[in-house]
DNA sequence: TTGCAGGGGTCAA
DNA sequence: TTGACCCCTGCA
């Protein structure tokens, strides 16, 4: 089942950007802070600005299925975003199927606006080599500052943004002052990562085409990137739904929702493959969005 | 004020 | 299987 629906999003353009109507299992809050992503940041309004492709926008999600984007346009809407949100997918029946079970059922009760955005394969991966170990308020600062070190500068709404490096931007630098970023051991593993995907030895989109087995061995091959960082690259930007990346979170949700035991990481991803199967990573999403929302596991 | 544990893992021994 | 690893925060 590949879970996608046609498409019935009415397409509105304001002053600044776009209304989009009847969008379902859509809420900013829970999209931008389930995990996947560390360059979106919340507002007063609770609108969600953030970087992405090039582009800053502006985002909120309204109670009626309506959605305001700010700076942009229909047709970045069509070439950009409505891929981004995944808004082919057809979540309400995702969460049907896996509602099956009275846990997740609890679970995505809390995060039941969960969207898991496309991201750009090259960002993830250094993203999440940069989580390794690392708070999620110190790994959102390092990705700032290696993109104001390194990336293109955004204006919007009088303020400096910075896109996250292209591999190009990167082809020529030096990297001695890397250690700014403040990714601590991990920046020599940001620098084996661009020289191995500058050079070509790594391609990123032929490992999206990978089964995910394969993929995954693949992306191995990078210094800093083990099981975890592998899975969530292949969850949040290659589309491998059949991965449950197990942090101590998902460790510790599901051995307390479901094996009621201690138990291994490698155990821990056979029993979900085996449970939720192709939509692994979706249950994934929802139930570390409840973990974390509740504390759970920690005492 | 200082000191210490520990955090969305990975690597090497 | 275990400890070290950058850097920073929270807390005693």
């Amino acid at each position: 089942m590949d879970y996608l629906k046609q498409n019935s999003i009415v397409i509105e353009e304001i002053k600044d950007g776009i209304i989009l109507k009847n969008v379902w299992d859509f809420n900013a809050k829970h999209i931008f802070e389930c995990g996947q992503c560390f360059r979106w940041d919340k507002e007063d309004d609770d609108s969600y600005t953030g970087i992405a492709f090039g582009k800053v926008i502006n985002v909120k999600s309204f109670k009626n299925n309506e959605i305001k984007i700010l700076n942009t346009n229909i047709e970045d809407f069509k070439r950009i975003w409505f891929e981004y949100f995944d808004l082919g997918r057809d979540y309400s029946r995702i969460k049907k199927v896996l509602s099956a079970d009275d846990t997740m059922k609890l679970a995505i009760k809390h995060g039941e606006g969960i969207r898991i955005l496309k991201q750009d394969p090259w960002e993830t991966l250094i993203s999440f080599i940069i989580s390794a170990n690392n708070r999620i308020s110190m790994i959102a600062r390092s990705i700032n500052i290696f993109s104001q070190m390194y990336g293109q500068a955004i204006i919007y709404n009088g303020k400096v943004y910075h896109a996250f490096p292209t591999i190009k931007d990167l082809s020529d630098t030096e990297f001695s002052n890397i250690r700014d970023c403040k990714a601590g051991f991990r920046c020599k593993y940001i620098i084996e990562a661009i020289k191995m995907i500058g050079s070509g030895e790594i391609d990123l989109e032929k490992i999206k085409n990978m089964e995910t087995i394969e993929a995954e061995k693949e992306l191995k091959r990078i210094p800093g990137v083990g099981s975890k960082v592998a899975n969530c690259i292949l969850l949040f930007s290659m589309q491998k739904y059949d991965t449950y990346p197990v942090d101590i979170w998902m460790k510790r949700v599901t051995e307390e929702l479901f094996l009621k035991r201690e138990s291994k990481a490698g155990e821990i991803s056979d029993f979900a493959k085996e449970k939720f199967n192709d939509l692994s990573g979706f249950a994934q999403e929802y139930l570390f969005y409840y973990a974390r929302e509740l504390k759970i596991g920690k005492e």
